[in-house]
DNA sequence: TATTGTTATACTCTATAACTATA
DNA sequence: TATAGTTATAGAGTATAACAATA
């Protein structure tokens, strides 16, 4: 396949310029897209559910996690128990801890918001030719392991 | 190069999530490691200065392309004005309006960015092995057009 | 009277400092 | 005394509403 195309990247420099502003222009248009779906969430909040969803977990680990300081977790967390996303439980072994994990309704809205970013990008991946898509996929695994570097 | 790989993606749903992903994670990845870049500039901030290195605009253009009010973006060029990142000319044809530009320190604030953008990128393109690079180079051609759709 | 931009004011997300309760 | 979490308060960024200058 590499012989029957033409490059405009030539070097590194060049293709690494490329493919940074294909990334990032691709995450914002999903980001943007997923925007206005169904109970949308803020980023933040999204992140939050997202590391709930792994494991339960405590808000200074969710802090830490986050890189957001402990009184800004408090306020998310609040937020997120206002609109039945999550629940608290106190921690029998150490009761200055709070566990904090998905209900039933933050698990779903995770799934759906998921199903929204999927859906635009599966739309514009079925356009495209075996051949293009074949790209993609070994493109996607490269990527997979370059961003967990 | 496709008979000789297996794919962990096999159709199209599956294939259009792990692209996403990876795509979503590089760009975070970027964004925050340029985060800490000489003479940092908040997202929004960073925005608006890519707009005027296009062409100068005035405020109501700004707060349209970047779907902000207005009064929001009245503070956030009084930050950047503040900074010496751009600089303001009144209108001689409609005296209502205000003409924003770019100062020299914002178009080298704005390089020097990108700089820090690209070389994150660069860094890892050049482990990959020349076929990867292939695929990558291949694979940034589509996401771009994809991305532009 | 309509439009460009600013000022006034309020809401949200962020932070640091001080506090409560457990260990 | 140290740690987990919250409350108190303040600093950005966002918005809507009201205003000034100009068309």
């Amino acid at each position: 396949m590499a012989t029957r195309t033409l490059l405009p990247s030539r070097d590194v420099a060049h293709l690494a310029t490329d493919l940074r502003l294909a990334c990032m222009r691709i995450s914002r248009r999903i980001r943007y897209e997923s925007t206005d779906a169904a109970g949308a969430v803020a980023p933040h909040q999204f992140s939050v559910l997202v590391r709930l969803e792994e494991a339960p977990r405590t808000p200074g680990e969710l802090a830490d996690i986050e890189r957001v300081a402990k009184p800004s977790m408090t306020r998310t967390l609040a937020g997120l128990l206002d609109r039945g996303l999550i629940q608290r439980v106190a921690d029998v072994q150490d009761r200055r801890q709070v566990i904090v994990s998905l209900t039933p309704q933050g698990r779903s809205l995770v799934s759906a918001i998921r199903r929204t970013r999927d859906a635009w990008m599966v739309t514009r991946v079925a356009r495209l030719s075996p051949q293009e898509q074949e790209v993609l996929a070994q493109a996607s695994v490269i990527l997979a392991r370059v961003a967990a570097e």
